[in-house]
DNA sequence: TATAATAGTGTTTATTCAACACTAACTTGT
DNA sequence: ACAAGTTAGTGTTGAATAAACACTATTATA
């Protein structure tokens, strides 16, 4: 495996067959109407007009995988700083029905809608916020149908034991959220007392003597989730667990 | 990112620089003075001398990432079909000192030493089962400290809700040994009677009718994991939780 | 045959989980 | 202003699960 060798013609040469990496983003939002995943209509081929994942080309000799999944969520969300957690490596040769074998590193990462710019990619591609149930039912371009569904089951199996979900709530909401949230995630109903109970004993969650607003019937009170003491309690041995 | 281009003196050329991909296995085994890991010591630069985990480039083009870590399990160790989970991705520009950028997928890899054959790798590198604690004590390699220490949080982490303990254990087994497995997990002794109540409950583990032999004191009864059942349960939603 | 080592076995108490229904607060329409 | 509609907010009880706890049985060896 020599290293790369410049030419005149500016291109790359090796001693034997070189894999492209490629960062896929997906990026989940939540809002009252559910679990939503930002896809991009691809602006070329392959797979040209097709839904798909944000991702591009990582900057082989530069750039590490993380900071390629970064510059790729800011480029599609202006987002700068958000959860981003590695999902797995996809890397079937033929996965790419281009000639050369293009690996891709997946990310999930969880942004708060109220803080998402949704200007569109530097190029042409228009990203959008899809509900999931409709995501899933669409034919996405490469495997992103595979990646999406791992990292949906991801996310969900993690909610229980970590409390990354309050990555996709506003910074201050009202206890249905969370709620709403983790019932979409398990899959049924659960006991609103119950929860609640749960919820308020692990001492996280802060009244912030707020209510909704421009709600139709009685507001809720809004609460915060207090990262540094759950960071506290982390360290100390203690274990998220709802 | 036009495709390899074969040009006469066999190397392959790109329009822009490409990245490396190697497969790496933390191969865990695991007797009943605990965890092992199988190590090399790397026979050429860089790193020559030090102790590394197996792996090695995959063959682009032809080659699926799972597919290269197999073939590299085989080489190492003998074994054909063994548990064997993707870990993850590590892509830093400057983890291999060498020019190119070299990404690695790590995988983990759950061995039954009794089927182990113990012989060396294809190329000259010798490889060694070390005791976990003495192989976290040394400097491996590239970031492979920091490969294999997430490799065992992992494992550590799975076997709660994952019967996959069983997979490194013999088919036939004292529970004594299941014991002593979940207690190096959890890092504290368990009691031994509320452990075996809730083993035998799951209705998984069969009494083989086989008592231990060549032990020097009272022989145990020798049990099996039902991986059939196992599987029947889980396609019912099932959660095993121990 | 005594000693040493590990196997094997139930019960009780504390904790956690699950089921369950009403009143309070606010909005809107009349 | 008040009736109707909608969601917020709140405790108790019984069931299930988890945790604490100590002795007898079996075999090998000295």
């Amino acid at each position: 495996m020599g290293p790369g060798q410049k030419t005149k013609d500016k291109t790359y040469c090796y001693k034997f067959p070189m894999v492209s990496v490629t960062v896929d983003c997906v990026i989940f939002g939540w809002d009252s109407d559910g679990l939503h995943v930002l896809l991009i209509e691809r602006g070329e081929e392959p797979f040209e007009g097709q839904w798909a994942l944000p991702g591009g080309f990582i900057r082989a000799e530069e750039e590490d995988l993380e900071e390629a999944a970064r510059r790729e969520l800011f480029e599609e969300t202006g987002i700068r700083s958000a959860y981003l957690e590695q999902l797995g490596t996809y890397g079937h040769p033929k996965r790419d029905p281009r000639k050369e074998h293009v690996i891709t590193v997946a990310y999930v990462t969880l942004v708060k809608r109220d803080e998402h710019r949704p200007q569109g990619g530097t190029d042409a591609r228009s990203a959008h916020w899809i509900p999931m149930e409709r995501a899933r039912r669409k034919r996405l371009a490469f495997d992103h149908d595979q990646i999406l569904s791992d990292a949906v089951e991801r996310l969900y199996n993690k909610l229980r034991y970590d409390p990354l979900g309050f990555k996709l709530l506003p910074n201050k909401f009202p206890l249905r959220d969370v709620q709403q949230l983790y019932e979409a995630a398990i899959g049924h109903e659960i006991d609103k007392r119950n929860f609640r109970k749960k919820l308020l004993e692990t001492g996280l969650l802060e009244d912030t003597q707020e209510i909704e607003t421009d709600v139709k019937h009685r507001a809720a009170k809004l609460y915060q989730f207090n990262w540094m003491a759950y960071h506290k309690r982390q360290a100390e041995g203690w274990k998220f667990d709802i």
